[in-house]
DNA sequence: TCTCTAAATGTAAGCGCTTACAAAAAAGTT
DNA sequence: AACTTTTTTGTAAGCGCTTACATTTAGAGA
């Protein structure tokens, strides 16, 4: 493969020449930028990024670390970001991390060792502490759906609580007074903060907050239909169940229809989220919009203006959930 | 940030005996390891991936491209591939590239000029000849979803005309006589595949093709609905219809379900991938297996054995569809 | 103790670029 | 034409590693 030394001979130049056609950075005169072009085609010659990035010691790619690559969640996120990267010429290196602290770490290291020039990170199991440090030590950092007050700047967030109090209302308005709750696993933020809008909602609307309704599932389908399942059995009545995301939310449908509960007539059922699937099940159903997509899109703006000094970019740090309504709600009779 | 200068100072070493450290790939003394192990801790040393990218011509990265990165089925893919590739130290760089061939060939280029070790591509715009090209210059190369026969060992590939019998097949094998079809765009080749094997069955069952009950779709949910909406219009009977994908499946059957078709008692439907969605809509639709995770799991393994040696490992080239058999298909009566 | 061999370590030349700085060429001035 | 100033080009020193080869050290045998 041709280097930028057999581009400098045959375009009978300097290497430094050379250097500055590709870059663009200094006056070249028409003659020699045109011999050097000529050479390049010649010889097919691509310049390598990897020696470009060691002697320039910019990279011009973001490290970005996400929980899972499937799933409609990062997905979207992923997508938002490279086409806001793209634009720019930087790319993407990606890693996941599981969910789990070690590889999250080990994901983060990674990503480091390849001296991206800066990273978006989607973490779940990592420390408020670790992420402190990490911003005021190393690269610039994005941290995507989760606020720390003290980085608050570097923090692209949905506000959770507001979505939250959002979906309770959505159905304590249609006149429900015994709702259910179908919590995410507690220790993350994501699922405390949504469960507190909730409450907040429910004392809006005088109330009481039953303990004994909620279920805490695991974000997945399966917590959906076993929270039902488990609730049912309480024998506490109730006629509306909020799910804290879509899956957990589908999952209850599915439980329900194999139960004869219909929806919405029986039982109303509200999501969180907005994937795909919310729009594609039966019927279909009525959730918190995430704009997941911009906020990676966001995240990848954040990184343009900050770091690659685009400074004409406006960034937005914490995004607002809004109701979608659809078909699984009804008004309580 | 330290590098392995600081490092061989502090231990008393050369270069060279940390960068063996480093490689294990030569002895070292107990004693020396040790201090030189001392001596990155204390430094918190992490190596340049650049610079020993640039020295040693191997990046240790695997560059992938694909169409988007949204939706259900490259984030199977991309999750294969970064799990096989996770366990060797090995990571991945990504591009998307659209399905436009401008943009394909772009992003091709930017993965080769980031030296990646190897390039793993979900391409559809680009021509059989630029990518036999490819294969035969530059950087090694598996393709995921295209079988081109002049370099079949780098493709990994589903047996497409198969799944379109196997899905003609399992409606035909109700007694279903009149069965309508929703295709992909033809011009991709995976559509026209699984046309093919689709009249293949319908051959084999003494059915005739009838051009009439065909309907080109987009592989989006949109074609599913205005492909059954036009295919209603013509007044063609038919009790069955075939989807191309999941999707346009989906789509189908919201438009059925819209316009007071019951499935599968009115009419029977199937879908082909198999993505996630199909087993959460009502009813659970039939559909033949895409086991994209897999492929791209064996795309990594492809890339692990020839590129990076680990000669123990077994590759399939040719995936097998298989039947999904759910609630969207009855018998004719 | 003195060789001889094998193991451990060091030396130095790259890898393909960027970029200060120096030098040469071109363009103005008088 | 001689001298400045400005523009264009060239020189060479890195960037942080790897690795062939040379050198030193340690262990074995006599």
């Amino acid at each position: 493969m041709a280097t930028i030394y057999d581009v400098s001979v045959l375009a009978g130049v300097s290497l430094a020449t050379v250097s500055r056609v590709m870059n663009k950075n200094a006056k070249v005169s028409e003659k020699t930028l045109k011999k050097v072009q000529d050479a390049m085609d010649q010889l097919g010659y691509r310049p390598n990024a990897i020696a470009q990035s060691l002697a320039s010691n910019r990279s011009n790619s973001v490290g970005i670390l996400v929980s899972e690559l499937h799933g409609p969640f990062y997905g979207s996120m992923l997508s938002g970001i490279e086409a806001e990267l793209r634009g720019s010429q930087k790319h993407a290196i990606i890693a996941a991390g599981h969910s789990e602290e070690d590889t999250e770490k080990e994901g983060i290291e990674f990503l480091i060792s390849r001296r991206c020039d800066a990273l978006i990170l989607h973490v779940e199991a990592v420390s408020d502490e670790y992420l402190v440090d990490l911003v005021k030590n190393e690269v610039p950092i994005v941290l995507i759906n989760r606020f720390i007050p003290a980085i608050a700047d570097n923090c692209i967030s949905l506000d959770n609580e507001l979505g939250g109090y959002l979906a309770a209302k959505a159905v304590l308005a249609q006149g429900h007074k015994q709702v259910a709750y179908i919590s995410g696993p507690n220790w993350k933020m994501d699922a405390s903060d949504r469960l507190k809008g909730h409450k907040k909602a429910l004392k809006e609307f005088n109330v009481s907050y039953n303990p004994k309704l909620t279920y805490e599932g695991d974000y997945q389908e399966v917590g959906g239909s076993d929270g039902l399942r488990q609730l049912l059995k309480d024998k506490q009545p109730f006629t509306a169940v909020v799910c804290a995301n879509d899956e957990m939310a589908s999952g209850a449908m599915t439980y329900a229809r194999e139960h004869q509960i219909s929806i919405p007539q029986d039982l109303s059922i509200i999501g969180f989220d907005n994937i795909i699937l919310a729009q594609y099940i039966y019927p279909k159903l009525t959730t918190i919009d995430y704009p997941i997509k911009l906020m990676g899109q966001m995240a990848a703006r954040w990184i343009l203006k900050n770091t690659f000094k685009q400074a004409d970019l406006e960034v937005k740090n914490v995004f607002e959930p809004k109701l979608i309504a659809r078909d699984s709600i009804s008004a309580v009779s």
